[in-house]
RNA sequence: GGUCGGGUGGCCGAGUGGCUAGGCAGAGCUCUGCAAAAGCUCCUACAGCGGUUCGAAUCCGCUCUCGACCUCCA
């Protein structure tokens, strides 16, 4: 039975328009996510769309689905464009680092899987290799010769657009049109590798002849080669979802063609669309501009996290990316600036330890003559704080909603703490536990995991009570200079103080 | 050139017909040995020009402008 729990709607790139969600096998829900191509360090434009994707798998299963998520590593190298006409991504960065490309697929997955961690992803629900499905995509790419949808030519196979099309419409994903295409002004960039092999300049790849310089190879019916780009995802797809499953999502990027062939292949193939659902997250820029390599402006998240770019001030917590990805809605472009992410890490650190601390706060019994909040349509009224949220996460995954929500709770808890207005304890522990719902179980932040410093060990807690101490009776004294000493030289080491009227508190960073 | 998506206050970023989003920065204040932190208060925008409407950031048209993609780059 499908859980009704208010309407999610999400937005279907393939119609435009926000849709309702309905599950196609109730209560399981499948989703594929374009994965990473693992030739290179995790950077800032793997950070939003696996986010994105991890807070939608976390509110499909908060709904009560059995979610299946599929999110694959792309390892078996696809050709590179610029000056590497023609040389495969993966097998060129082995030959420069002169290791074995698998090895280096191995050393940047763990890295991937590491960044996803630090980012609270939580892992997929099964992760496939395209390099370890390839007889999957040499089936899919005999049925598709078999059909008459494919042929094949030199050595590669193409997919026959045009006969595919006269029996399925084209472009109706990315809105395009098959004969401007390739007639566009301004398409005449790239001379592509093979084109003459194909029948026509808009076929694609589905099965390529490798050069002898190309280190990534397999058999398969047509002699040595490697699978196209496009085929991997919509094999893996269908082998464990089946087709149609719910959601496909991925970077904008992707749509054309990427997406546009997934639909074809899997169409042509089973007779049915891949997915129902077709969803994009919008891009990343950095001060506004596109990120790219050649621009000098890509980020690595190792370079994030610990600070270590040019175009930034200081290392950012992975933790607070997250949140800065998520201030935004997915679908729109997120710049990222080193003065915008000042921004957000502050209102972050605000945001988690002000939600800590009303997690962890004991409401005083009601005073007589007061009326509790739950009456009073605050949003510490837990029935009103999870319409809201829910409200906002139902609009297409609104996150920047949800997260003002939290400001208001710690705004309304001001006013609970000097005790303006009054709750109940059942309220509030209904609260609490809503709060936990859809900050943490939701949006992945981890609202009870206070105290870092509490748990680093007891040495260094003694340690630190007996030096605060000791600053305490300095300071008892009126001997202003040796307190400040202490402060200062415990601020060099990294441990702020600070003072407030129950005494000194301290932390590290 | 084509397709698609944007242009919101100093910055980031929600919001689709009338009701203060939120954050950061800034200003003032409280607290305070100093500092920090925290709290309170203030700061009311919607690219431009037309149009529709009692009323538009929100709908329509035009202009300017930014971005993504345009077939083997994920």
């Amino acid at each position: 039975m499908a859980p009704d729990k208010g309407a999610l709607h999400l937005y279907n790139t393939l119609s435009r328009t926000k849709e309702p969600f309905v599950a196609l096998n109730a209560p399981h829900v499948g989703m594929y996510v374009c994965g990473p191509t693992v030739y290179g360090p995790p950077h800032l434009g793997h950070a939003r769309p696996y986010v994105t994707f991890d807070v939608l798998s976390r509110y499909l299963r908060h709904l009560g689905y059995q979610v299946r998520y599929v999110r694959n590593i792309t390892d078996v190298g696809h050709l590179v464009d610029d000056a590497d006409e023609g040389e495969d991504k993966i097998a060129r960065r082995a030959r420069l680092e002169k290791l074995e490309p698998m090895e280096l697929v191995q050393r940047y997955t763990l890295a991937f899987h590491k960044a996803m961690d630090l980012l609270g992803n939580q892992p997929p629900s099964i992760e496939p290799r395209a390099s370890g499905h390839i007889p999957e995509q040499i089936e899919m790419i005999e049925v598709l010769i078999r059909k008459g949808f494919a042929y094949e030519s030199n050595g590669s196979v193409y997919f026959d657009l045009e006969a595919y099309r006269a029996k399925y419409p084209y472009g109706d994903l990315s809105g395009r049109v098959v004969d401007e295409l390739v007639a566009g002004a301004g398409n005449e960039r790239r001379a592509l590798a093979g084109q003459s092999e194909k029948r026509k300049p808009e076929d694609f790849a589905l099965w390529k002849n490798a050069e002898p310089q190309h280190i990534m190879r397999w058999n398969s019916p047509w002699g040595l080669g490697f699978p196209g780009w496009h085929i991997e995802c919509s094999a893996m797809g269908v082998k464990y979802l089946d087709a149609p499953f719910d959601i496909h999502g991925g970077g904008m990027d992707l749509l054309f063609p990427h997406h546009e062939s997934e639909m074809a292949q899997t169409t042509a193939c089973h007779d049915c669309a891949p997915c129902r659902y077709w969803m994009h997250n919008n891009m990343v820029t950095i001060n506004g501009q596109k990120m790219g390599k050649s621009l000098g402006n890509f980020i690595n998240l190792d370079d994030l996290f610990e600070g270590t770019h040019p175009l930034l001030s200081q290392a950012y917590d992975p933790m607070s990316i997250r949140f800065f990805i998520l201030q935004a809605q997915y679908r729109s472009t997120l710049d990222f600036s080193d003065g915008a992410l000042a921004a957000s890490a502050k209102g972050y650190k605000r945001w988690i330890q002000g939600l800590q601390e009303l997690i962890a706060y004991k409401p005083a019994p009601s005073m007589a003559g007061q009326e509790p909040a739950v009456n009073s349509g605050s949003i510490l009224s837990a029935p009103i704080f999870e319409a809201k949220a829910q409200a906002a996460l139902n609009d297409d995954l609104n996150t920047p909603i949800l997260i003002a929500l939290g400001y208001e709770l710690l705004n309304e808890f001001q006013s609970v703490k000097s005790g303006k207005i009054t709750v109940t304890a059942a309220n509030w522990t209904d609260l609490v536990g809503k709060i936990k719902v859809y900050m943490t179980d939701i949006l992945g932040f981890n609202l009870s995991d206070s105290g870092k410093e509490a748990s680093l060990s007891p040495a260094l807690e003694g340690a630190m009570k007996l030096i605060l101490d000791l600053r305490q009776q300095a300071k008892d004294s009126k001997n202003w200079a040796q307190s400040d000493l202490i402060r200062n030289a415990l601020n060099e080491a990294g441990i702020k103080v600070m003072d407030d009227k129950e005494g000194s508190r301290w932390s590290l960073g």
